[in-house]
DNA sequence: CTGAAAGCGCTTACAG
DNA sequence: CTGAAAGCGCTTACAG
């Protein structure tokens, strides 16, 4: 092979192109020659292949680092078919500004992010709306090896696109999908322990003296959790010999201008309660806000209780009590199914640990 | 070429490897046999490559979509050194919770993902936060075309990390990367126009009628924008003939729990002061408690204006008026100015607009 | 306007 | 334990 010392190529080339003007790229060719070993060695000892011996290894590494050499993935990945990534996408409300999204979603998304990370995975992230900018071909692109979308259960058309894409075939395989919020029952997921958090946070509303209990909900929402938390709540209540109680959620506001609705028609209708579990933060937030404004106190006159744990509950007076689902937990599940799927190993349906975060909104 | 008829093989494959049990994959050659042309023919085609006759593209397109053929990235990156993928990395405080990650940050990156999103970019995302985990070498591995760093200036390995990496020489090239909230003034950065917030925070708070006004800053924190907004406080103060006055901050707690030490602090000292401006919003949600804790009534007694926008703002009681980043312009210049770097044009150093979000803590 | 061929930089059977 | 060679699936000069 003759040295082809152009300055547009590596040094040690092999069969450079003819008037390519690439910049110059360290190759595994390069450090071969800086160790004095074959192009196929060099790959063996940087992918650890045990059959390497130790001392060509330590040369071989030592070539390469003082060379600066990484491996080109998108040549690995040619070459082997595994991107070793996943695409996460995030569905948003079609116009909604980025500031005003629900920021669970963004800590579901730092969770997923890291426990890819932990499983040696890189994040494909994006963020989706329009119908006409949805896309999720990312394992007939070779681009990632499966998807976890995670998001609002408005977006009608996004999950109908990322439905119909679970059940398309790829190649002799399948599109692997898991996902976080889905109005569909059908698609892999992964949710709160909707049941046990509604149960825990009626107990607790319950334990510190509360009786009229109603909860704030929707049994019609997309929102599969919504339901599974109403459920919750409500077979707590006839546990406890009482009466469960459902205010409905009107759609087409923001879930805090429900909440707050909620709450006002609650007192206009003269109804007696004296506490609210309302089935998320953003809903109990309005119903708060509802709550002052027609100058019930709270904790003392009516209990408040919200769901998911969001940051902007421990700002508000008083602090509102919330089920916090483990989100780190919540990532890690999403990714360990997701692999799962993909090595062809399928796995029990998985239900994410809630606790209670006991704050101002529910002792007397 | 002889046919090849293996179930694990394309039926156009050209040279199918031996024994290797790879699934099926549908490759531009399959697309040119459906399509009665050349493989080359395809790639024009399908790149939108205007040589190419439209009665022809039309075929190939239809071919294309019958056999559900999408390109494969990695072959196309291999061949033409591209990636279209710019990589974000959002610095962490080590051991840091992922719920207790501060969300400016998050919307930030939503708008920086959404930004490569309208130019044609995808996004690697990973969030970093122990030493040994740091990893920038994503135009070595061929992953990306340049890097964002977002993210806490607390963190000072991972920004010396980066600091270091940014003036790597990389293959006839330098390392991509633009950033915001570096410690270091020699990083290429996009930052918010803290002059003009600060004066804004300042400026409405002299309207207001409020005229012992105080800032809560640091001039010693990393975090550069602190003291770029302490110095447009000062400045605008000096202008109404008022005297600026620093409370600093202790480091070694939260944010917030620094805002209601500065405020205690104030008040125990028997200062005399009418206003707070706090260069964050987390500072001034902190000295809002502490003021809450000493008796003082907010905003009728001392008015009070923070910096950041952030949502838990909106929540509190009474809600923080504040200075708010437009924070898909911060996405779009982090995007473009990296692109630009990338092309080799350079760009101005570019301030992100600001404007006041007048609520209820600062009208008297 | 289209086709045949080279080559991007790896990994991995196959020999030795 | 190591090397020579094939091939992953594209894009793009080069011919025609």
């Amino acid at each position: 092979m003759p040295e082809d010392k152009t300055a547009t190529r590596s040094p040690a080339a092999h069969g450079a192109s003819a008037g390519q003007r690439r910049p110059y790229r360290v190759t595994s060719f390069d450090v071969a020659a800086e160790a004095g070993v074959s192009q196929s060695t060099v790959s063996r000892a940087l992918a650890g292949d045990p059959v390497v011996s130790e001392a060509t290894r330590a040369r071989v590494t030592e070539a390469a680092a003082k060379l600066n050499y990484h491996i080109d993935e998108n040549a690995a990945r040619l070459r082997t078919g595994k991107t070793g990534t996943l695409a996460v996408v995030v569905i948003c409300r079609p116009g909604e500004n980025i500031k005003d999204f629900n920021p669970f979603y963004y800590a579901l998304l730092g969770s997923v992010c890291a426990a890819a990370s932990r499983r040696g995975h890189e994040t494909l992230v994006s963020f989706q709306d329009l119908p006409e900018r949805l896309w999720g071909r990312y394992q007939e692109q070779r681009k990632a090896d499966g998807i976890v979308v995670i998001g609002t259960s408005e977006n009608r058309e996004a999950w109908n696109y990322f439905h119909d894409l679970a059940q398309t075939d790829v190649t002799h395989g399948q599109t692997h999908l898991v996902c976080w919020g889905s109005p569909f029952d059908d698609l892999d997921w992964v949710r709160s322990d909707n049941d046990a958090g509604a149960a825990l946070a009626t107990g607790h509303l319950l334990d510190a003296g509360y009786t009229r209990i109603v909860c704030i909900a929707s049994e019609t929402s997309p929102q599969r959790q919504f339901k599974e938390r109403y459920d919750g709540y409500a077979a707590r209540m006839v546990e406890a010999g009482l009466k469960p109680r459902l205010v409905t959620i009107e759609e087409g506001h923001s879930r805090e201008e429900q909440g707050r609705r909620a709450a006002a028609a609650l007192i206009a209708a003269g109804e007696s309660f004296d506490a609210i579990f309302a089935v998320c933060d953003e809903l109990a937030l309005g119903a708060l806000h509802g709550l002052r404004e027609a100058g019930v106190s709270v904790p003392e006159t009516v209990g408040l209780v919200g769901f998911d744990g969001i940051r902007a509950g421990a700002h508000v007076s008083p602090p509102l009590t919330s089920i916090e689902p483990d989100f780190q937990a919540a990532g890690t599940m999403l990714v360990d199914r997701l692999l799962a799927m993909i090595a062809g190993k399928p796995v029990e349906k998985q239900r994410v640990p809630v606790s209670l975060l006991e704050r101002g909104s529910s002792k007397r």
